[in-house]
RNA sequence: GGAGGGGUGGCUGAGUGGACGAAAGCGGCGGUCUUGAAAACCGUUGGGGCGCAAGCCCCCGUGGGUUCGAAUCCCACCCCCUCCGCCA
């Protein structure tokens, strides 16, 4: 949520905000009357309770002639209290349906578009692969299915379209690349490895801002308050849901793997072939808690842990930067990291970093103090993939494939993989 | 899933209808004393909303209810602990 202050008291300059990210304008103005008219209605309705308060008091010592007297009129003021206090209720709930659905406004450097045509490349890294002149790389799903390493035909029978199984040395590089990438940026970068639960509770969606605008795009279960998680990203952030914490813990910096779930209805007939796009994907995550005024420097070295990754496993990448017309609901800027696969010729986005500021941290309830005895106040959130695994494996595959249908496995991986250098069919 | 016990401020823990946003102790912060520190002593110390301010309002697991008035009484739910059952 943004500040509904910054509404009351800078509204021309949210609603240039919205324009920008192209969010629905009436909001703004709605979301200012409602306030408005909460204020009003709520300052009423406290000072009637403080005169019922100090009245009420009274009842105590009164004489018993007038003692019945007072105690019918307070209980008159009681009612309208009620009734007042109801219509304050739903005024404030009906302003606060509305903040919910605003989204955070961009920061000043993102570069102002209408949509994705309009993101900014701003640097291309790593070494593309060398193949043989007349050499056409395949695609991953040729690649996997003949080293029988992916069996896309039973993921289908087992539970649907989007589902796949990975199976000897393809489930077996998956896991080297979570170990490998867990203790990476544990032991080069600093983060805490977590474990979290990949079910949670409604109210953890709305603190990361999945819900109310995305449910189509989420698993739940039927029956209980249950939802599984689209990235780790939530229960992350809710790790410190409705905490204060203090100025020294920042920033709090967590990594985790976790399973993700998505729908990815919105998405049907997109991408089905192969394993970019599924129902279920693993991800290595890193997420940090940090100090408004550090907000910035760790967005770019959240970045640069993430890249870390690809540098190492020598990937080709490229890193961009969202317009404002491309912006997540949620994020006040972002970048996005993009690996170059030779099979199906893409660049896969494995990685999204973004700074969100308060937005997600006034949803949750996330403060620190700046110092003892001071004030709390909302600290920032940051998050980024460090890294998606699917399309990982998916540029591992096709870029380090050889022309007799093997695949290398990359230099930092082989530890992992009890020593293999080389995944052939089996 | 069944039975019992319990959820109060950073922590421990009192509080069974009005003087309680809450005793006391510990911890934290500030000060006195001291060359410095410790001890001792004094003061201070939860969160949120509205308001220029004075101030007012709300919060004792959560949500309802009773009452002029609820941390305190009633109902429902959630969570934690112990025992039993089941289970990877």
């Amino acid at each position: 949520m943004i500040d509904i202050k910054l509404i009351r008291e800078n509204t021309e300059a949210v609603r240039e905000a919205m324009e920008k990210v192209g969010a629905e304008p009436g909001l703004i103005d709605r979301a200012k009357e409602l306030d408005e008219r909460w204020r009003e209605k709520n300052a009423e309705v406290e000072r009637m309770r403080a005169r019922l308060n100090r009245e009420s008091k009274k009842v105590k010592s009164a004489p018993k002639d007038v003692r019945q007297s007072i105690i019918d009129d307070l209980r008159s003021l009681g009612d309208k209290i009620d009734s007042l206090n109801a219509e304050a209720d739903s005024t404030g709930s009906e302003l606060r349906d509305v903040m919910l659905n605003i989204p955070n406004m961009p920061d000043p450097d993102v570069p102002v578009g209408k949509g994705e045509e309009e993101n900014v490349v701003l640097r291309t890294e790593g070494t593309f692969p060398d193949f043989e002149p007349g050499f056409q790389p395949r695609p991953h799903w040729d690649i996997c299915t003949e080293l029988g390493i992916i069996d896309f035909e039973r993921g289908a029978k087992i539970s649907g379209s989007r589902f796949y199984v990975l199976m000897r040395n393809g489930a077996k590089l998956q896991r080297a690349l979570i170990s490998w990438m867990i203790d990476l940026h544990v032991s080069q970068h600093g983060y805490t490895e977590v474990y979290p639960p990949a079910i949670v509770q409604e109210k953890c969606l709305y603190g990361t801002g999945n819900l109310p605008k995305f449910a189509e795009n989420l698993y739940k279960d039927a029956e209980e308050d249950l939802w599984l998680i689209p990235t780790a990203e939530v229960p992350l952030t809710n790790l410190h849901r409705e905490e204060i914490l203090s100025a020294e813990d920042l920033p709090l910096c967590y990594t985790a793997y976790t399973p993700c779930f998505r729908r990815e209805k919105m998405k049907a007939g997109t991408d089905v072939r192969g394993i970019k796009r599924g129902h279920q994907f693993d991800k290595v995550e890193l997420m940090k808690y940090v100090k408004p005024e550090n907000s910035n420097a760790e967005l770019e070295k959240l970045l640069d842990n993430a890249e870390e990754v690809c540098r190492r496993l020598e990937l080709p990448y490229r890193i961009t930067q969202m317009c404002t017309g491309d912006l997540s609901f949620v994020a006040a800027k972002k970048y996005d990291i993009e690996i170059w696969a030779a099979g199906c010729e893409e660049w896969l986005e494995v990685s999204s970093c973004s700074n969100f500021r308060d937005f997600q941290a006034r949803r949750a309830e996330i403060r620190y103090r700046p110092a003892p005895q001071e004030k709390p106040e909302y600290l920032h959130t940051i998050n980024g993939s460090g890294l998606a695994l699917p399309r990982v494996m998916i540029a591992v595959i096709e870029n380090y494939q050889q022309p007799d249908g093997s695949v290398t496995v990359p230099d930092i991986l082989r530890p992992y993989m009890g020593g293999l250098e080389k995944i052939c069919e089996t």
